[in-house]
DNA sequence: CCTACCGATCGGTAGG
DNA sequence: CCTACCGATCGGTAGG
């Protein structure tokens, strides 16, 4: 009867219908996710799924959210050990690498999937993502300004290059792991970014 | 009256279709086309669109071969002058970004992003896709090796790894091109790929 | 968070 | 290639 307890667990379910969104929209796509299978899967009507967001748009931003939110925990926070610069940055690159490796359904090629797919479709989505992405490239870019200034750079270094064909890397890792499969993509991919960064 | 008219007709009514479908698919992702709305654009009923090809399925198998045809005809067939090895291979990358900073509806970023698309939906759009793409690389890797054996690249060359890093360049050419609307995109992409090839 | 329901659209078919 | 139609599912709402 306490509204505590009532509010913790409006959160809990809230929660559950994110987790289980997120591992839909890694199979089918964030368009792909439909209110009636994912009320299916969690064993809930419709109306208690989309209650809790008000429309399908409104859901997928929130599972975007969700995403970016578990990636920025995953990736860049477990880089904040390592030194600033390159290595900082080979870190964040590999803990990112080996998130995709981790599986589907966590997220992991999920951000780079759902740029893909909104790429064509404005919205608040697309905006969303490029608003992800671009928090993203900030981070890339002022880790390299570091490198360069510590000298781990070259002083001429096309920094936005360079974060052009570091993009290419991941992208070419979520492709791996997720059509093909390939069980070295990650070792590939991490190659790719030391060679980029000037080797570790 | 004549059956031979009949038979042209009917083959460029649905070469309509596939040119319609191409485009929508551009925009909304090949998951995301409709026969619905195909019909709406074409002004035709739906049942006459889906009678040229019985399913949804078949359709977008269908879109899937045009996009691939046209692909063939435009990249590597615009390279067959270029000298055997590092340079035609450049020379189709180069079209393959042309191709793709045209705009949208014609298909430069079309395989690229219908690979994202399927790779987690199992079935025969996504063989078809890994199909293409085996072509493509099998394509890569034999001019690689002719590369190699011209001395243009070391013997010790990686052609797994380049094939991979050279992937990950057209990728984040697609990005750029279609999410970003990067105009610096082609010049980016050919300088990333010059650079993996060793420069021209 | 549920039941019950809405109009719209989905892929596809029958029959011509 | 059309009209007319099918059952299923879509996103979403009313009311509790």
């Amino acid at each position: 009867m306490s509204p505590r307890k009532s509010v913790a667990e409006t959160a809990a379910t809230r929660d559950r219908i994110i987790g289980s969104a997120l591992a839909l929209a890694s199979a089918e796509g964030l368009e792909g996710l439909t209110i009636g299978r994912l009320a299916a899967d969690l064993a809930m009507s419709k109306a208690g799924v989309i209650g809790h967001f008000g429309s399908k748009e409104a859901l997928q931003l929130a599972v975007l959210d969700a995403a970016v939110e578990r990636f920025t925990l995953r990736v860049p926070t477990r880089a904040v050990g390592a030194r600033p610069g390159t290595e900082r940055l080979a870190r964040a690159y590999d803990e990112w690498i080996a998130y995709m490796a981790e599986g589907e359904g966590h997220g992991g090629c999920f951000l780079t999937s759902v740029a893909t797919e909104f790429d064509g479709r404005p919205g608040p989505v697309r905006d969303a993502v490029l608003a992800a992405l671009g928090t993203w490239t900030a981070y890339v870019k002022a880790e390299l300004d570091t490198g360069i200034g510590a000298g781990e750079l070259p002083e001429d270094t096309d920094v936005d290059q360079l974060a052009f064909e570091l993009g290419g890397v991941v992208l070419a890792a979520g492709q791996s792991v997720k059509l093909h499969r390939d069980p070295q993509a990650p070792d590939r991919a991490r190659r790719a970014v030391a060679r980029l960064l000037g080797a570790p």
